[in-house]
DNA sequence: GTGCATCTGTTGTAAATGCAATAATTTGCG
DNA sequence: CGCAAATTATTGCATTTACAACAGATGCAC
C-alpha cells in the first residue's frame, strides 16, 4: 500500500487543485480577459473590489493571494488605466484606499458574465449537492492551512516549548 | 438575486481554487521545500517523474501545467542538480526524455512523507466521503475545462459553421 | 510624552515566466 | 519519393514576480 516512492498524482489534492486553478486561468485569461488587455492578476483585483468594495492594499492582497510588493506595482498599473483609485485612508496617512473607479465598475460588469459562463462550463456534470460539497471542502481546506500557518507564525514568535512547531524551524 | 455588478467570490468556484493552491502552494514551499533548496516547479517536475516515470519534456509539461519554455529551461537548472537526466528519445533525436537520477529519487523519497503530512493538514474535518467527492469533482472539472480548450482549438482550425465558438474568436 | 516595536506601502534587484520566433526533426499526403 | 505541415525543444526578450531592504506612520508600554 501507498509506495514509499512515489505520490499517486491522480488522487493528491494540492496536484488536482494546482491543476484545475492553472487551467481554468490559462483559459480565462486568454480567451475572456484578451480583448480587455486585462491580466489575471489584473482581474483578479478588480473582482475582488467589485464584490467587497474599497481596500486597504494589504487586505487586498490577502484577499487576491498576490504578494504586497506585486500588488503595489499592480494597482498602480491598474491606477493608470484608469480603472483603479487609490486614495489614502482618512484614520492614517500611510495606509491606502484601492476602489474601482466608474469605467472600472462598467468593466467588471461586463466581464461577469463571461465569469459566470466559465464556472457553468467548469462545473458541467455535476450534481448540485456535489458542487456544494466541492466549495464547502475548498473553503475548509483554506481555512486549515490558514490556521496552520497562523500557528507556524505563532509558535516561531513565542518559541518557549520546543516541539510544538518542529520540522521547518529546524531547518534553514 | 445575483447582482451583476458582483461576484459572490466565496462561493465562485475558480477564487475558491485559486486561493487553495496558492496558500498550499506557499507553505509547502516556504516550510517542507526549502531546506533542499527546490522550488514549488522544481518539486511538480520531480514528483511527476517520480509517480509516471520519465517522460518527453512536451508531455511533461501537459502534465505539470508548466509551460514548455519554461520547462525546459527548469530541467537544464533540475540536471544541473544532478537529479534529473535527460537524454534524447530513442524513436525520435529531437525528443527528449527526462527521468529522475538515483540522486532525485532519493530526494522525492524523503520529501514524499512531508507531502503527505500537508495533504492530511488541508483535508483536516473532512469525511472521507466528502474527500472523494472533492476529489472527484476537481478530476472532472478539469476534464471539463481540457475539452473545452480542445473544442475551441477544433473550431480555430476547422472555421465552418460560424456559430460554435463565436465569442472570443469574434474579439482580439 | 518618549521611544521602541509594529504595520503599511514602496522600491531595488535577481530570478522566473510566457510569448514569439527559430531550429531540427518527423509525419503525412499526393 | 518529395515536399508541406506539424511536432518538439530551445532561445531571445520583455514582463512579472518574490524577497529583502527601506521609509514613513502608527501605536503601545512605561
Amino acid at each position: 500500500m501507498s509506495d514509499p516512492a512515489k505520490l499517486d498524482l491522480d488522487n493528491y489534492l494540492p496536484y488536482l487543485v494546482n491543476r484545475v486553478g492553472t487551467i481554468i486561468a490559462e483559459q480565462f485569461g486568454g480567451e475572456a480577459l484578451a480583448p480587455y488587455r486585462l491580466s489575471i492578476a489584473m482581474w483578479r483585483v478588480m473582482a475582488v473590489l467589485a464584490s467587497k468594495g474599497g481596500q486597504r492594499q494589504i487586505d487586498l492582497a490577502g484577499l487576491t493571494s498576490i504578494d504586497a510588493s506585486t500588488l503595489s506595482r499592480l494597482v498602480t498599473r491598474l491606477v493608470g488605466l484608469g480603472v483603479v483609485s487609490r486614495t489614502r485612508s482618512e484614520s492614517s496617512t500611510r495606509e491606502v484606499v484601492a476602489k474601482l473607479t466608474a469605467k472600472g465598475k462598467a468593466q467588471v460588469v461586463r466581464i461577469i458574465p463571461m465569469a459566470r459562463e466559465y464556472e457553468a462550463a467548469a462545473i458541467a456534470g455535476l450534481r448540485s449537492e456535489e458542487l456544494a460539497v466541492l466549495k464547502r471542502c475548498l473553503r475548509r481546506v483554506y481555512i486549515n492551512m490558514k490556521n496552520r500557518s497562523a500557528a507556524m507564525a505563532a509558535s516561531r514568535a513565542l518559541p518557549r516549548r520546543n516541539g510544538v512547531g518542529r520540522r521547518s524551524v529546524a531547518a534553514e
